[in-house]
DNA sequence: CGAGGCGTTGATACGCGTCAACCCAGGTGG
DNA sequence: CCACCTGGGTTGACGCGTATCAACGCCTCG
């Protein structure tokens, strides 16, 4: 298991590929920059979940540590373990790429949010206290939006009561069905 | 081998999932609704494509003919076939979706648009004409736009001769130079 | 105490969506 | 064989939602 600190760079784009990666603790953004600087996050991934999976043995994105991380790697294309596993974990990460494309191509900003927030809520065991490890511009680039857009998103669905900010990273959710309303 | 006429239902939405389907010819487009209306079509394929990916027995999209279409099914889940070349055509799924996730979140109506010509000229052999056997609706909610806007976009690629219209479904290519740097 | 990063809020601009009119091609029926 | 009809595509006028630009507050850390 490999601790590491936030921010840090646990692959980039262009380096080889290999093995795959569990996330033990804490939260991992797996993004791309286009030539002029913009920033598109495809993923989050947080504890138990599994990233790294490439086509062609060659990373076509960053992944960076959100918080303090703890990974642990897995070597399914080794001969000693089984390539059983590995399937069902990347159609997992298909199923996510495309409910995201659902959410990137058809929503409003509002939609958008909202559906971050209930995506995250069933993530973290639905307890209805949500935890935000990421700042406002990594959601922005998560959801295509600006960061001052997900910032006014938020004053709506406070002044809603659908949500509640313990910090800016905690956001207690009020009034779930509303919120999934919005999410659709 | 299954023909389809087009706009035929090749799986529906709630459907028990199982074989993989590969394109002999023709194009398919994936895509799902949402409550009031709005479509997404998540991927096309194209002849020598596979599709059909599902992590848990059930269909979360609709699979339709564009025009007509050649079908084989794959069954690579029952006892006398490998499971070994599923796993590269799962990631190839991936990698297209993760592709697509970067253009829906960060591109403008014209970089989207050209970028889905410079992918279907790859895809099609790279000849610098393309055959757009989908509707200008498909296209328009595959990038996340309206139909109006698509056709927009093109009457500007046309004005500045990056591209010409053969017919409404035939592009050629005249500066794919230019298209590629409105891609990125 | 000062500086810098992150977040929020406000004013304004603009890209794309919406609504509407029109064109054109293909199919059907008289 | 032509008139008509229908659906897909194009183009234009206008409005809205989100981006952009800017100011400011708060918290953390030196």
């Amino acid at each position: 298991m490999t601790p590491y600190n936030e921010g840090a760079v646990i692959y980039a784009q262009g380096e080889p590929s290999g093995p795959l990666y569990l996330v033990e603790y804490g939260a991992v953004r797996i993004h791309r920059l286009t030539y002029d600087g913009r920033r598109q996050i495809s993923a989050f991934h947080f504890a138990g979940e599994v990233f790294g999976f490439e086509a062609d043995g060659e990373h076509h994105f960053y992944a960076e540590s959100i918080d303090r991380v703890g990974i642990r790697t897995l070597r399914p294309f080794s001969e000693d373990s089984n390539l059983e596993g590995v399937l069902p974990l990347a159609l997992q990460s298909l199923i996510r790429a495309q409910e995201h494309l659902l959410v990137l191509g058809r929503r409003t900003a509002m939609e958008k949010v909202a559906s971050f927030f209930a995506d995250l809520n069933v993530r973290q065991g639905e307890t209805g206290n949500v935890y935000l490890p990421m700042q406002r511009s990594d959601i922005a680039d998560y959801l295509g939006l600006t960061f001052e857009t997900v910032s006014r998103m938020l004053r709506k669905l406070i002044d809603a009561r659908t949500i509640r900010l313990a910090s800016t990273k905690e956001v207690q959710i009020l009034n779930l069905e509303a919120l999934e309303d919005l999410s659709q």
